[in-house]
DNA sequence: GTCTATAGGCCGATAGAC
DNA sequence: GTCTATCGGCCTATAGAC
């Protein structure tokens, strides 16, 4: 599995220069390992030979396992907050509102495809989501809840959609570009149930602006 | 975590008698430790406990952990495959089709709400769909592919609802469904993320009807 | 057939050298 | 601060008694 090690910004900032270096390698051998084998397939020594630390300065940086793991966690969603928060959406206003959510839908298609590791937190989220529910939580109001919020004040400004409940309308939007993900890329339902993306896409919009 | 022991059909026909419920009881007690622990945490210690049998014995009735954790998402996949499959979605054709569309998703909704058991399918599919990605793409081909073509043949069937593509608006149908199933019941969001289920509804319901 | 008992290995976490 | 070496424990899987 093809993960990039892009751990590229947000906390730690509390320690400084080579101590939060050297977090950051141990969050990249973190990842590498956690998102090949889950949370508890993980071995604290795999992390340590993956970030090329030994045992005991991963427990000088981080408490534990369950400590790193969520550590990790929550920096990756941090980073998919950033990511999908600066989409570039809806850059030309004089365009028309189809031809916007319609970029919308696929630049978030398009990122969550190019950027492995975000399905990688899909998968991983959902997966422990009974062992790490604050997790889960987490990733809900800073991932979901905001991009939902968005697509929801979109399709309320733009009337022209027309819908009575843009909130919900939102969540639909959202929910057939996330099921399509897991479908497809999580459970490698591409050859069992195949569908373009573009079809995919042109269906969605024709749906969300087929109101009068 | 309540978990009931439903293992009421399917597989196991090729032992006799007493074998088949052995079987049987050994899978109940699968069923409760890989659901509360995932695949990785559980042990086959704890499996046999919660089975009230020994180890050996597990080891006398299936291979290995792996031959137990598959055996055992099959025959959850087969019983889903079952139920989903025996919904009683269009019973009253003289009804409005939009009456049965919105039949279709509330006992789909409340099927699922009211089995924690095929929640917590979904969850473990989707955990361990790297560790087993045979096992994901059965789940697709036997539970997702049967309700998606459902779905579709029944919006191609009513051409009111006037979908140039019944396949897509029928994932985007189910999509939206299990969306707001993984949202509110696995990843926690019912707090953070509130939406009433016959709202969900009736936004679905009248954006599927909304073509001229 | 089903049990008790155990082999053999990997795990998380740490003590102590440097 | 970071390492090597190790401890105690739980794991999967099995041998051998009954």
């Amino acid at each position: 599995m093809c993960v990039n090690s892009s751990m590229n910004s947000a906390p730690l900032q509390h320690l400084s220069g080579d101590k939060a270096d050297k977090a950051k390698v141990i969050l990249d051998g973190a990842l590498q390992v956690f998102t090949a084998d889950g949370y508890a397939a993980a071995s604290m020594g795999r992390i340590a030979a993956a970030a090329g630390v030994s045992k005991p300065t991963l427990y000088s940086y981080f408490q534990d396992k369950e400590g790193l793991f969520v550590a990790l966690i929550q920096q990756l969603t941090h980073n998919l907050r950033y990511t999908i928060l600066h989409l570039p959406l809806d850059l030309d206003p004089q365009e028309p509102p189809e031809q916007i959510l319609r970029q919308m839908a696929t630049s978030t298609l398009n990122e969550f495809s190019r950027n492995a590791s975000l399905l990688t937190l899909m998968r991983l989220v959902i997966g422990e989501s009974e062992r790490f529910p604050d997790l889960s939580r987490t990733f809900v109001r800073e991932i979901i809840k905001p991009m939902v919020e968005r697509f929801s004040a979109f399709l309320a400004t733009h009337a022209c959609f027309g819908h009575s409940d843009p909130m919900v309308a939102a969540r639909i939007f959202s929910g057939a570009i996330a099921h399509y993900l897991i479908m497809q890329h999580i459970l490698h339902g591409d050859d069992i149930l195949p569908l373009e993306r573009d079809r995919m896409v042109n269906g969605l919009i024709e749906m969300m602006v087929s109101y009068p």
